[in-house]
DNA sequence: ATAGAGTGAATGAACGTTCAATCATAATCA
DNA sequence: TGATTATGATTGAACGTTCATTCACTCTAT
């Protein structure tokens, strides 16, 4: 039924809003439960556990950047083209979803995070894998393991979308020009 | 007494150690007095509540991390050398502290940091802002905000150090050499 | 009539915090 | 010196609260 799909997409994104808003600590499944406009059983016919929940809405939020990043791709331009482009697409979608980048940015430290559950997420980790491949054959970007490559600009991505959300009072007041940070990563990559 | 600094060492690396192994979940009051060999209600002579206790514990780790890297630096030395020592300082102080790596990259990214608390430690900020004041007046580096190549280079780090943490196994079977990740990130600063 | 989604009060475990009692040490006095 | 008192750290059982989870029941759609 869509019904059922509607609550459960309203348990996910009450989820996704008092964790980023409380962290992990603030979300009890009472209040979850309240935001969402359902009884708290309701939400354990979706989900085994609170723990299963959190995990679901890791799921949840991959696909949604999955999609969303990788249908704005296009493999015929040039790498660099590629780069800004891929670049731009992911910091739009957390700055449009803030409730998600707040909760990437705590999952993805916490202990909730783990190898086993990364690699139920293979989507996600091939595709960057190969982003970084073609630019590599290209010989736009430096001839690394492309492991190394999604480390550095996933993670800068995550700490700019972080230091944009969490500190703007911060950056207004010592008048910073964020609009560098790509190209600073660019040259970190690019081949010399 | 040094009894009395005793006590709260060990109450702080209780919680380091709880922390780092289950997140901020796992480090009940109970806990924490147990690993310290102390009663429960101890821990309330040092700190008035588990929040100040936790934000204690930030104190203390801000201001090793500030003692360990400040001191091996020597501001006679080229730029391009103090930078990749400071790398190697932050990185093996995390190496050799996982405890206090796997904290702070958990405490910088819960509702618990923020930006009050942050300026509570001016002197690690005004340390790394005058470090990188230095790499460009030196014209080694990018005339840009410091506080834009503070988050480049302290946040790279922070991720480096999680992910040789954490993701040990999925960089042998890999065989992921991360070696050249400083490299990297001096030519996203270094002047051109 | 049936099945399954939805409810929310009930449950018991776990938590942070308190505090009367205990202990160790230092200070005072005879 | 030895006895007595004062000080303040330390203890851990007890308290009140909050939490995740359960389940007997109701509602809804077929």
């Amino acid at each position: 039924m869509e019904n059922q799909q509607d609550k459960k997409s309203q348990i996910i994104r009450s989820g996704l809003e008092l964790i980023n808003e409380h962290g992990f600590h603030g979300c009890p499944i009472s209040q979850v439960a309240k935001k969402a406009g359902v009884a708290a059983g309701t939400i354990y016919t979706y989900f085994e556990s609170k723990e299963e929940m959190i995990q679901g809405i890791f799921q949840d939020v991959i696909q949604k950047q999955h999609r969303e990043v990788t249908s704005k791709d296009d493999p015929n331009l040039p790498f660099k083209e590629r780069f800004f482009s891929f670049w731009d697409n992911l910091l739009e979608f957390y700055s449009e979803n803030p409730d998600i980048q707040g909760f990437l940015e705590q999952f993805l430290k916490s202990p909730y995070n783990s190898e086993e559950l990364q690699a139920k997420h293979p989507e996600w980790f091939q595709w960057t894998q190969n982003f970084y491949l073609d630019g590599i054959k290209e010989g736009a970007i430096k001839d690394l393991n492309p492991i190394i490559l999604k480390i550095l600009v996933n993670e800068s991505a995550q700490s700019l979308a972080k230091v944009k959300k969490n500190f703007a009072q911060k950056l207004e007041r010592n008048q910073v020009d964020l609009s560098s940070y790509p190209y600073l990563i660019w040259d970190a990559i690019k081949a010399n």
